[in-house]
DNA sequence: TATTCGTGGTC
DNA sequence: TGACCAAGAAT
């Protein structure tokens, strides 16, 4: 069962995204399916301002899959600099090596192959497919999900995970012609990323301010479980991101001393080190020397 | 299901 | 100014 108002928004959010949407580069005829999935990769949790300059160098050095594969992984993990969660750049090239062994090169176009690659999970394979493909899938990643659950929802926030309740809203607001509901998923992505935000959205620019129930109720406050904030100062993951600076400025391997200089707690650097190493983002190359594999 | 995993911009 | 957050995935 849809609501009325649930409707309504078709036609107000693609006109407004026909009208506002940005230009980008995995946007649009021209850009090949590796070029919507490296972008895919580099946009999990990392903002569109960061990726583009980053996609660019990488889709110039690395047009094809093939091209990534030839290379060493830990080319990849400097190249992706700091767009942060370095094993992604790991799992891009291991997706694309994946690509060249058992899809002849091409970037699968059936969620089921691609969610089957490295570093893709339900958000990023049926964004592949859809955006990529032109297959028709629900695409739901945090914009979405903040989108719907205030137009439709009513609520400020969606919850901690998708509900299968969330997940049919979805599905049933999803236009049956494949090439639609591609521009349908991208423009509420859009319209979440520019309009609907997080925190103060622009509720004066909104195509479907008059339709959103949560404007109709006022602008509850969200009401979820809280959500623990991300500490970050003393924390393994900046001194995973220390250390990796380290080894992505320099080329070749580095002495110990140089990773010693940049943490001073011993046992956090050591443990550091050795889960970089674990997770295949460092190598040791000898006696107290590291370098990217 | 709850944690872990980078980095930098915003208000 | 520090809390919040940004096209998630893996475990």
């Amino acid at each position: 069962m849809r609501t009325m108002g649930a409707m309504d928004l078709h036609a107000p959010i693609l006109r407004w995204y026909d009208e506002t949407a940005r230009e980008l580069p995995w946007r649009g005829p021209s850009a090949s399916a590796w070029s919507v999935m490296v972008s895919e990769f580099m946009l999990q949790q990392t903002p569109v301002a960061r990726v583009l300059p980053v996609h660019e160098h990488w889709l110039d050095r690395w047009p094809t899959p093939a091209d990534l594969a030839a290379e060493a992984t830990g080319e990849a993990v400097r190249a992706w600099g700091r767009l942060g969660y370095p094993r992604r750049a790991l799992r891009l090239h291991a997706a694309a090596t994946a690509i060249v062994e058992h899809h002849g090169g091409e970037v699968p176009d059936s969620y089921t192959d691609l969610i089957a690659l490295p570093g893709i999970g339900d958000y990023t394979a049926a964004a592949i497919a859809t955006f990529a493909h032109g297959r028709r899938h629900v695409v739901l990643d945090t914009n979405v999900r903040r989108v719907l659950a205030r137009t439709v929802g009513g609520a400020e926030l969606p919850g901690p995970s998708v509900t299968k309740a969330e997940r049919e809203t979805a599905t049933e607001l999803l236009p049956e012609d494949p090439p639609t509901a591609a521009t349908w998923s991208v423009a509420v992505m859009e319209l979440g990323a520019l309009v609907c935000t997080a925190t103060g959205p622009s509720c004066g620019a909104c195509p479907v301010a008059d339709l959103c129930a949560w404007r109709a109720a006022g602008y509850p406050a969200y009401d979820g479980p809280p959500r623990r904030a991300q500490a970050w100062a003393g924390t393994d993951r900046q001194c995973r991101g220390r250390l990796l600076a380290v080894l992505r400025d320099t080329e070749g391997a580095v002495h110990q001393s140089r990773l010693d200089a940049v943490w001073p707690d011993d046992t956090q650097r050591l443990r550091c080190l050795e889960g970089l190493v674990e997770d295949r983002l460092v190598v040791r190359t000898g006696a107290g020397r590291y370098a990217l594999p």
